[in-house]
DNA sequence: CTCTTTTAGATGCATCTGCATGTATATATA
DNA sequence: TATATATACATGCAGATGCATCTAAAAGAG
């Protein structure tokens, strides 16, 4: 199984290019054909619906969702936007906010996991048992550490 | 193990979201880094090479790398504006073109590998033993499929 | 306090992506 | 052969992304 030990590193890397294409198409798809926001949206309300009333910073999210910092700012836009949040100024500092879930928000948030839960067990559930599902988990986060 | 049936394929989900992003974002800036092209080039040229003197039309290309139809267009069209590959007419279809690396493309294709492939080995090789890549890999490929 | 540096967040600009549609050739059908 | 349909690839346009930079407030140095 080690004859060639960069064999099996490369071969892990393209099919984690692939399943992350593949599996990501799909799922997006269903969600566009819902009329749903995309997937990255969702991160964001999820993020938000966790935190509750007192809601998030920007900064604070942009470490949970590992994203460029110009790249939430102008996805929160596009999301307060709709509607779905709001940004309170803070007392304790001048410079930022406090993104909070409007009922709108929360509501959106709902329907979009109601079509992408289904979504993510049809893309994932369906090709690995539940065994197989918490290794894949494990050894994915061991990359992450 | 299956308290919750659900509940690993969510963390396989959301492991193989972040997964993807931080290697990737990894790799990706590591070759900005060496000023070579982004990583969708790899695809292309590597594909292009092993294809050798026939080359491939784009729709044969696109079944391998399962891009859409109008992203590998302006790929290509990109690719070949830096004179790594050539787009030659065929007498069988007029519709068609086969592409062909040029030199220049078959250079770039190595220069990119030499910092990819250490790349790849650095974001995964190290956090995983052959064994568990070789794991990792099947895994990935059930979903694929 | 004044001045420098750091941190939070926004934004102009160029490039890229997604979608729909366009053009041209090939194939099928009548 | 005339006509409809399907396939190969390109492209206009709107929206998203990446990069660098900007503004403003906070924190630190003197």
């Amino acid at each position: 199984m080690d004859k060639n030990p960069g064999k099996s590193v490369d071969q892990a890397w393209t099919n984690l290019l692939r399943a992350h294409r593949v599996v990501l198409t799909g799922v997006e798809a269903k969600l566009k054909a819902a009329r749903l926001p995309p997937l990255a949206w969702y991160d964001v309300l999820w993020e938000l619906d966790k935190a509750g009333k007192d809601g998030l910073r920007p900064f604070e999210l942009q470490k949970k969702l590992l994203l460029p910092q110009y790249h939430l700012s102008r996805l929160l836009e596009r999301i307060e936007s709709k509607g779905y949040l709001e940004r309170q100024a803070i007392k304790e500092d001048g410079r930022g906010q406090r993104l909070v879930l409007c009922k709108k928000g929360v509501k959106i948030r709902q329907e979009i996991w109601d079509v992408y839960g289904p979504a993510i067990h049809a893309a994932v559930g369906e090709h690995l048992s539940s065994t197989e599902a918490v290794k894949l988990a494990k050894l994915l986060a061991k990359l992450i550490a």
